[in-house]
RNA sequence: UCGGGGAUCGUCUAAUUGGCAGGACAAUGGGCUCUGGUCCCAUCAGUCAAGGUUCGAGUCCUUGUCCCCGAGCCA
């Protein structure tokens, strides 16, 4: 039953406008009923969890349209591109799971084809070559108010432009010195249709094709071609792009093409607390700001997957954002709760201390060892266990301990008694200290009787807490990432966006101390340290027995906020009912807006199929009785003692059409506690008659 | 200033295309608990504004406001 709805709402969620649109195109028998996405990667950067939105959505499609998906590196420039960024993009798309195989396809691999399609546009007297430096081209291109001007190269002879054209591809002219540019509408308001440039000199190698060519294509100009060789139905793109969609099928429309492809656009995503651009990106891997890409607080794909991210969980994040063309920014919390709730479900739990404080039981055996079977899953026992061991002196988190302890504080403290997890119950029995004042460990006494973590008695013991054996425990490092800046959406602040910077977003932390078991732990496994967070053997960093954990993400802490509460909250004296109106909210004067009338009930009846509703006609004095439906059917199981009485009334509501009918008014009530009742007007007054 | 897009709970996103404004996250309250986790229940909260059409408007019309994109030989 819960799988029912939960597939209902997953599936009623997906449907986003381009899903529609796929889904009327197949109603109407375009493209044979074929699907067809793509993703376009340029090879000069990584891939972020924007691209995984793209990604998934299109493969998505693909998939559950029974298309198909492809890979196509827009490899179109060679000054920016990198072989280098080829392997990490393909890496990233593969760990996303989205599959191509057989479909990975290079734009620079149609650059023949394109040269023909440019040719055939000169030839149709629709592309020109133009001399113009970049200063002159700015110059003649105008700008949103005043129309660009046309280039005497335009008017070229198609002989010269095919000429020109030929020698431009055969390296007779210097980089910037020639373009080819479409012959369209220098005066248009969109100033991608003023000429736009197709093909530009560039003496460079190119990763792919060598120096096979000096000239390349513009991505307005190949782009479209990229699609329509590669059968594309659906070419989705970003918000961005909606301004190119007139020259993308311009281009499209005037060569002979066999199949036409159409542009989609819809919104990029953005994450608050952190930056999404190359640029941006860039700058912080070459300054040194983060450790390289895959920086764990990184929202780069594989930083995401460093840090302990699961490929399902960022799927599972893009379905829930959606699909739509508003600009929007994501709350990073989203993400979090897509790979707690996945964790919650497959990381198993174990016990790790992070700021240890050392615990000296004092009335268990020096030389014992205790050994608890603990559940790896405590919730489904069933599925394995690991042993823990007990010894005198342990550690707990110095966070589960407080000398002067807060109201509502459940953890140790002198004179309380907590649970060791799975272990036992233990009492606070002192606190001894060091020179300085500082706490140099807590002492306690043991229930022998509570071993296992049962209470003997059945005392209440609110408190527990993890802990790990100062024996048999075993040190490890451990990073706690945090937002990577602290401010929600750093490019809109004053000032360099580095400067709000999260000093804290990165802590490494090498006191931790795990019990035995975690230190066995496979590299590339995600658990949970109970009660701290989800962390990740670190696939690099980890060696054998000694693992180093990244934490994922925190466990939601409820704790916090309560004793935040506490520090902020203390004047509770404060006249709280007066702080509302203060708030301009409801005024005196709104109050006086109100019309309150008599109004004598001549009918009083239920309503069929609402049971807590009255349907009454009221007599106001006007010209006709109002009906008005009133939620007091439990305070009047029998309606007809309303009838002939007289009830206060608010007039001047806007009237409301309910399923049952119109409402025109509403009857004033009184609910105290659970007794509830009709205010009662004097029954010598006339209807109509205005109460104050 | 010109052109193109957009505006729904705090956030993201739906609304059978004119018919009870729904879901998720967050927040709040409660229950449960050997994780102050999970889970369960409940609550809070929205159609940018003003007019108009209509029995009925988030949806249609008019006017206005605000936001995003656009003057690379980048994609």
């Amino acid at each position: 039953m819960t799988i029912e709805i939960t597939n209902e709402t997953a599936e009623s969620q997906n449907v986003n406008f381009i899903k529609e649109i796929i889904i009327q195109d197949l109603k109407d028998g375009k493209n044979d009923g074929r699907v067809a996405t793509r993703f376009p990667p340029e090879p000069n950067g990584y891939l972020h969890i924007g691209h995984a939105k793209s990604i998934i959505l299109n493969y998505g499609l693909a998939k559950e349209f029974g298309g198909t998906f492809n890979v196509r590196f827009d490899d179109t420039n060679p000054v920016t591109e990198d072989p280098e960024y080829v392997n990490s993009i393909i890496e990233d798309i593969k760990w996303l799971g989205a599959k191509f195989e057989g479909r990975l396809f290079y734009a620079s691999d149609y650059f023949e084809q394109m040269y023909e399609w440019a040719v055939e546009l000169i030839k149709k007297g629709l592309a020109y070559v133009d001399d113009l430096t970049p200063e002159q081209l700015k110059e003649y291109r105008g700008d949103y108010n005043r129309p660009g001007i046309e280039s005497p190269g335009r008017s070229r002879s198609v002989e010269e432009n095919l000429e020109l054209f030929e020698r431009m591809k055969n390296g007779e002219f210097a980089d910037g010195s020639m373009l080819l540019r479409a012959k369209i509408d220098m005066s248009s308001p969109n100033m991608n249709l003023r000429d736009p440039i197709m093909y530009r000199v560039l003496h460079r190698h190119h990763y792919r094709q060598g120096d096979k060519w000096c000239i390349y294509p513009m991505y307005d100009f190949a782009h479209g071609y990229e699609d329509s060789i590669e059968g594309i139905t659906h070419s989705i793109c970003t918000l961005e792009f909606e301004n190119h969609r007139p020259l993308y099928d311009w281009f499209l429309d005037n060569v002979s093409i066999k199949y036409r492809p159409r542009q989609y656009e819809f919104a990029r995503l953005n994450l608050n607390y952190t930056v999404m651009s190359k640029r941006r990106l860039l700058e912080l891997v070459e300054k040194k700001y983060v450790s390289g890409w895959d920086d764990p607080r990184l929202p780069t794909i594989c930083g995401i997957r460093r840090r302990g991210f699961t490929a399902s969980s960022i799927c599972s994040f893009a379905e829930r954002i959606g699909v739509a063309k508003r600009n929007s920014t994501v709350d990073i919390g989203l993400l979090e709760h897509a790979i707690r709730s996945e964790l919650n479900e497959t990381a198993p739990r174990v016990m790790g201390v992070l700021n240890p404080l050392k615990v000296v039981i004092t009335n268990f055996p020096e030389d014992e060892t205790i050994s608890f079977e603990a559940p790896l899953f405590p919730d489904k026992p069933e599925m394995g266990t690991r042993i823990v061991p007990l010894t005198r002196e342990i550690y707990i988190e110095q966070d589960d301990f407080r000398e002067d302890p807060p109201k509502k504080y459940f953890r140790l403290s002198p004179g309380a008694e907590i649970r060791l997890r799975y272990a036992c119950l233990i009492r606070c029995t002192g606190v001894v200290k060091n020179a300085d004042g500082t706490i140099k460990h807590v002492e306690c006494t043991w229930d022998p009787e509570s071993r296992g973590g049962t209470s003997p008695d059945g005392r209440k013991v609110k408190g527990t807490s993890h802990w790990v054996s100062a024996k048999f425990g075993v040190k490890v490092t451990t990073r706690l990432y945090d937002r990577l800046f602290n401010v929600e959406n750093p490019m809109d602040q004053e000032g360099n966006y580095l400067d709000y910077l999260n000093p804290e977003s990165l802590v490494v932390n090498d006191n931790c101390v795990v019990e035995p078991f975690v230190a066995t732990v496979e590299p590339g496994t995600r658990w949970q340290f109970e009660r701290m967070g989800y962390f990740y053997a670190d696939p690099v960093d980890s060696e054998k027995g000694k693992p180093v954990f990244n934490r994922i993400v925190t466990l939601k802490d409820s704790w916090v906020k309560v004793e935040q509460k506490q520090q902020t909250a203390p004047p509770a004296t404060a006249p709280k009912a007066e702080e509302k109106p203060a708030e301009d909210y409801i005024t005196i004067d709104d109050f006086n807006k109100i019309k309150l009338v008599v109004g004598k009930v001549l009918t009083a009846e239920g309503v069929d199929g609402a049971d807590k509703l009255l349907r009454l006609t009221v007599d106001l004095g006007e010209s006709k009785p109002r009906q008005v439906f009133s939620g007091i059917k439990s305070a009047y199981p029998d309606p007809s003692v309303l009838i002939n009485r007289n009830v206060i009334v608010v007039a001047n509501l806007k009237p409301r059409q309910m399923k049952f009918g119109l409402s025109e008014g509403m009857i004033l009530a009184s609910q105290s506690g659970k007794s509830l009742a009709v205010l009662f007007a004097d029954a010598s007054m006339n209807p109509g008659s205005p109460v104050s």
